[in-house]
DNA sequence: GTCTATAGAATGATAGAC
DNA sequence: GTCTATCATTCTATAGAC
């Protein structure tokens, strides 16, 4: 049908020119220029822009949310249903992180789209986000299988601290390769995952009392 | 004089209503109404809407930045020139945490801006944050005479992964509540500083080589 | 210098013909 | 399903009053 032609041809177009030129800079005017259709068209098949944008987020995002989810499963069924907590930190920042960071950052449209997409959070996009608890649910889950003898609170912290770091990686990227002037390398993204995983893991399993008043820690050398 | 009248004015209701309803829900129709001024005063003293919310962040930012550098620096006279890691952790991101997540967070229309900057961030603000590089630079400085045998990229890491979760904190503060069901209590700001603050203290002592045993650190309770 | 009134250009949305 | 024409709203710019 013509209908489906002009709804795929609007949402290409839509995500190249987001991710070329962000959110704030391109009009609906200069999408259904870039598609050949016409104006109206899009409100037609998605109702708002902000639809469209939520479309165009919601099928990328539901990608990688199936790619984290593969990942933990494996490493679970490899533990014998009870994963490493590395291997549940890795699941859950390597996806993003190599989507985001890795090679085909600078070559698929999808990629640059995401990134757009996690620094510029537009309304609604951080709708979506805010829907997305029920999917880090199950990675909390896999964390307390992990470690069963963490408080529950530490388990949410260490997550949250995980995607603080994945997160922000992406969203700073630019800032920390000026900040460091090259020596932190952006596209080591093998390297990257594992730091984060690194720190992640001694976040939530080298202090043991933190459930309640974290304990205040000082460097022993170099006072 | 009547002028400053106008300016203030217009400054001191765009930050009630941005705080409020965020900066894709005011219009400058919307400011001027709440400032009793007229439309054009806007563009008369600010040159344009960007122009008002980058001033508007400049002043809150220029103030959490001259707080920070006060804490480092009586960290580094309380330690003879050299401060500890984490004292400089606390330096950088208690100032950012206490200013968006404490008690005044809910009266302060000051807080209360600065957490929707973080949020939404509009193109103005992304462009300041951007040329906030000179500010950390200060912090990777005093980081490396804390730790002058750490590798530099590992300096400029672990002051990232600080940034992060700082700001994926009040970012996130919302999700991260619904997420462990109020476990993680976000009203308790010292807590959450000391956590983040130990965290970034392990990264760095522990980050360089992922499998050596990390931490020459210890535990001290109380303050 | 300071401010007001008003016009202009661009955008997202929609009604109705085909 | 598609398209033309049009609307309401928004930011911006400017001429001129005080």
């Amino acid at each position: 049908m013509a209908s489906d032609h002009t709804r795929s041809a609007i949402l290409s177009a839509a995500e190249r020119l987001y991710a070329d030129r962000g959110f704030g800079d391109v009009t609906l005017r200069d999408i259904v220029a870039s598609a050949n259709v016409n104006l109206a068209a899009v409100n037609y098949h998605f109702g708002s822009k902000d639809e469209l944008i939520a479309e165009l987020f919601v099928t990328r995002s539901l990608a990688t949310n199936r790619e984290r989810l593969n990942e933990l499963k494996a490493a679970e069924e490899a533990g014998g249903g009870r994963a490493g907590i590395d291997a549940i930190f890795r699941a859950l920042v390597g996806p993003t992180l190599r989507g985001c960071l890795g090679p085909s950052s600078e070559g698929s449209t999808a990629a640059r789209f995401m990134i757009r997409a996690s620094i510029e959070s537009v309304p609604p996009i951080r709708r979506i986000k805010n829907r997305e608890v029920d999917h880090l649910r199950k990675f909390a889950a896999a964390m307390r299988r992990s470690l069963p003898g963490r408080a529950e609170a530490d388990i949410y912290w260490g997550l949250h601290f995980a995607l603080a770091m994945a997160h922000h990686t992406i969203r700073e990227r630019e800032r920390l390769t000026k900040l460091s002037e090259g020596l932190c390398d952006l596209d080591d993204v093998q390297g990257i995952v594992e730091r984060v995983v690194a720190v992640s893991v001694m976040a939530l399993a080298g202090g043991e009392t933190k459930s309640k008043a974290p304990a205040r820690l000082v460097a022993r050398d170099g006072r």
